[in-house]
DNA sequence: TTATCTGCAAAAGGTTTGCAACTGA
DNA sequence: TCAGTTGCAAACCTTTTGCAGATAA
């Protein structure tokens, strides 16, 4: 999925596709690793978007609300990390934080007796490919 | 489990059961929900256990390092649930946020090519078994 | 006895809001 | 045109910290 692809489901609504966001979303998306509002905002930085904090989190809230982020709590903060609006699973790199998305999903948890789902959430959390082989750890 | 089990746990971490966290637990336990930490303080404020708010956010935090409570993450919030620190999903009522633990997981997700995972876990959202016939709902 | 806790007040962080100027559709 | 967006600064939480006195083990 891409910036341009995001403009419509973002139209949908009701939101607006800017200059600014494009930049952020661009990065977002190529980042492909959970962020924290303040990190999205120095990558930004980084890359000579010049965007304030505000617009990030302003950002950060209308993707979430059109289903194209996904907020994550680890380790006591906030993360967010990029999506599509499909139903989909989490693969979080504990080392890199990088992302995979799962589709297929086969959950086969049972509810307790009585309970009707309307949602699920799994999420896995471990090493990726290239954080296996990887000498240079740094998180557990 | 009960507060006396709970302080076996605290001791094997080193941490110590007291007068205040006795009480909090009691609380804790009962309630079956998630909770924020200022709204765990304030259901203990309404049944006269007077501590201070600094005192839950430390019991919270020494649960959690214990395996004994779990954040959520749920509308923006940062909730606490007390659980066992046996493997377990959980089930969470949109409408009254009563936590029901899942045991005997099943989850078959399989990871990403490559990627080993070392922990997971599943949320199921929805509604209980006393809300479904609830007609006085609060949220969607 | 001593390492751990508690409450308080203050500090620190993270997130939201109000507003005037701007801009996408 | 005009509803939605932006940046900035201020306001607002929420969470953490330092410290002196209390207390489990």
């Amino acid at each position: 999925m891409e910036a341009a692809d995001v403009a419509r489901v973002l139209r949908q609504h009701h939101f607006r596709m800017t200059r600014e966001r494009r930049a952020l979303l661009d990065l977002f998306i190529e980042a492909d690793t959970l962020l924290t509002p303040a990190q999205l905002h120095a990558f930004a930085q980084a890359r000579d978007v010049d965007v304030g904090l505000t617009t990030v989190y302003r950002l950060l809230e209308v993707l979430t609300k059109a289903g194209l982020a996904s907020p994550f709590l680890l380790e006591g903060s906030i993360y967010y990390t990029f999506c599509t609006d499909h139903h989909h699973h989490h693969f979080i790199c504990l080392n890199c934080r990088h992302v995979e998305n799962i589709y297929g999903c086969s959950a086969t948890v049972e509810p307790p007796p009585g309970c009707t789902v309307s949602y699920h959430r799994v999420d896995l959390f471990g090493r990726c490919a290239r954080c296996r082989s990887d000498v240079n750890v740094t998180t557990p």
